[in-house]
DNA sequence: AAGCAACCATACGCTAGCGTACGGTGATGT
DNA sequence: ACATCACCGTACGCTAGCGTATGGTTGCTT
């Protein structure tokens, strides 16, 4: 009678708060017995569940990236072509300055990105979100060398505005701001190098 | 008779070690019983010099910092004039694949970004670096806001770069990609939107 | 209604790491 | 010579977290 809501859990459950810890936390607050309390119950449980903490973890990080895949991929495909899902894309992340849960778990995964669990995972990820982006940049024109640039150099821009984000808050762009720098970016990026200032389009 | 070299540590000594530490494995691994072992002493001698575990932490991030803003800085400043030194800055950093020692302390302070000894450090270090970036593209003949938004995007680059190398070193550009990676970020970052293909300089 | 199976709590042992108490040793000044 | 002080080793207690053992509920099945 001390859990209020559904009678029992389940493996899912475990991997959920797993997760949500995993971005608060990092890989470190994945941790059995705070779990536990925090879902109103004991490691009894979990290891009816789990043979192991790596075992959530892994679940955990499983969970990570299937949404973490799926999800940004999806939103932005509803966009009709590359220009406009780029600029739907770089929008979405860039404007995740108040931190999206994805983006959490990626920094917190940052400190053990060594660890045998997390290397796969991240490089997976990594791979997966490059190579979405050089198609992009190929479908718009630009020859494969090219594209792979300036992917990296989108990518790379995303990954560190989402870093200084999450360290230092105070230090990234906001509003009009984030706006304009936003623009900016995504103009140097389907930039031809011959065009004045006119707007893209 | 158990430690060959020298005789008796210092308190230096073991914020040196420390430091090392945190390069390899982040805050956590700044841990004082295994420091000692690695020192071939024990927590006789770290309790003598330090009062408690935080206060080698704070001792460690106070030499990270005071080296990574030197350090960098004053190399560059070797450099004649601002485009030079912004082209020095950036192949500097960038071509830190093979992680640069500063580096993998940067990454691996991300996972305790909220930390209240690691916070203001992070936030000192990357106030510093995005105001030399912003003066460097004053001096270059940007507006302020203009030169902000290019120092953000030289910033967050290279920040990703950074991540992109130690996370997954796999995905990371090396060699002659790398070379015209960086240069085709310098270029576009010191581009002022009118010129064609042409070489700038 | 009896019983089986899923689910969980409790209690236990174990390790790593922090911090403290205290005793020992070597150099140094007198 | 010996006292003192800086420096360090050893031994201890404490906590957090992993994993195990075991017994108790709950609910479905027959």
């Amino acid at each position: 009678m001390s859990r209020a809501g559904r009678r029992t859990l389940t493996a899912d459950d475990w991997a959920a708060a797993a997760l949500r810890a995993l971005a608060e936390g990092g890989t470190r607050a994945v941790a059995v017995e705070p779990l536990a309390a925090r879902l109103g119950a004991t490691k009894g449980s979990f290891y009816w569940h789990f043979r192991s903490r790596d075992e959530l973890l892994a679940a955990a990080l499983d969970r990570w990236e299937r949404v973490e895949t799926e999800e940004v991929i999806r939103t932005v495909e509803a966009e009709p072509d590359p220009l406009a899902r780029l600029r739907a894309l770089l929008l979405l992340v860039l404007g995740a300055t108040t931190e999206r849960a994805g983006n959490a778990v990626e920094l917190g995964l940052q400190g053990d990105a060594g660890h045998p669990l997390v290397a796969p995972v991240l490089e997976r990820v990594s791979r997966r979100r490059l190579a979405y982006l050089t198609a992009l940049f190929t479908r718009l024109g630009f020859p494969a060398a090219e594209a792979e640039r300036r992917s990296l150099l989108a990518y790379t821009a995303y990954l560190g505005h989402a870093q200084l984000a999450h360290a230092t808050p105070a230090l990234a762009p906001r509003g009009e701001v984030l706006q304009a720098y936003a623009d900016e970016v995504i103009r140097t990026l389907v930039d031809r190098g011959g065009g004045d200032d006119r707007p893209a389009e």
